[in-house]
DNA sequence: TCCAATGTAACAAAGGGTTGATACAAGCAG
DNA sequence: CTGCTTGTATCAACCCTTTGTTACATTGGA
């Protein structure tokens, strides 16, 4: 079971997985470099605030501003006070589409995997996907 | 940086990233699932024990037991004290939820595309995921 | 200029995960 | 039977994360 958050401004979700190990910041931080690095978000984009992605995860406000403090130390966003967070000008992507392709697939067979899915059902589903 | 332990008698390497905020029991676990679900572990085969892989990863025996325990109650693993860890005759694979699976895969095919990925490349960067 | 919005910082309290040690229980081989 | 191996249980101590709350600094618009 999962929290949602939508985000009409940026047209992007992010949640958090209660069941999931994993700390929360942690999940939104992972969760937003792979909407950046998919192209979901685009430079300039605007992320909630910390307060309204708190409060839609049903977080405290620190816990997101953490993910945010980390990403805008990887060069990810940019945060200014009172004027909020934004997706930076120049997200760390050298290698920019080859490495976010496989960061992408590598991320999705994890995640099928996880739901029980065997090899052969999972490209399967991918070939259905793409027709 | 990783530490990895080989497991010459299953053919298989399970690692624990110390980066990553992920409880390490959480991160053999997942492991474990895939090596299972991919095949690389097959119904039978011996694991580790729990002293040998908390020795190998850097971890005290307790956390690697609380790995295998949660595999022993998913039926993932088959363990009896004095004989070891196993994985189990009957791995809980059809628990693959046939929707999440299909929206996974649909929104993963979406963020490809959105990369300029063609379908070709598409599947072969799952394909390599796979294995 | 004034004020609301936004990110940041600090704090104590609570909960969870890990460690390291020790002890115990169950299987296997001699 | 005896001894070794293996998984399990317990314990206290420590560290990290989260929570609420409050306060503050900065920005931008009325």
């Amino acid at each position: 079971m999962s929290v949602a958050a939508d985000d009409p401004g940026a047209g992007a979700a992010i949640s958090v997985d209660v069941f999931d190990p994993t700390p929360p910041y942690e999940q939104i931080r992972r969760q937003i470099v792979a909407l950046v690095s998919s192209g979901a978000l685009t430079p300039g984009d605007r992320l909630p605030t910390v307060r309204q992605l708190a409060n839609d995860l049903g977080l405290a406000a620190g816990t997101v501003a953490r993910a945010y403090r980390e990403l805008e130390g990887a060069g990810w966003l940019n945060t200014r006070r009172g004027a909020g967070t934004r997706v930076g000008a120049a997200p760390p992507r050298p290698a920019a589409d080859a490495a976010a392709l496989r960061q992408l697939a590598d991320e999705f067979v994890r995640r099928a995997r996880f739901l029980g899915a065997d090899d052969g059902t999972i490209l399967r589903r991918v070939t259905d996907a793409l027709s």
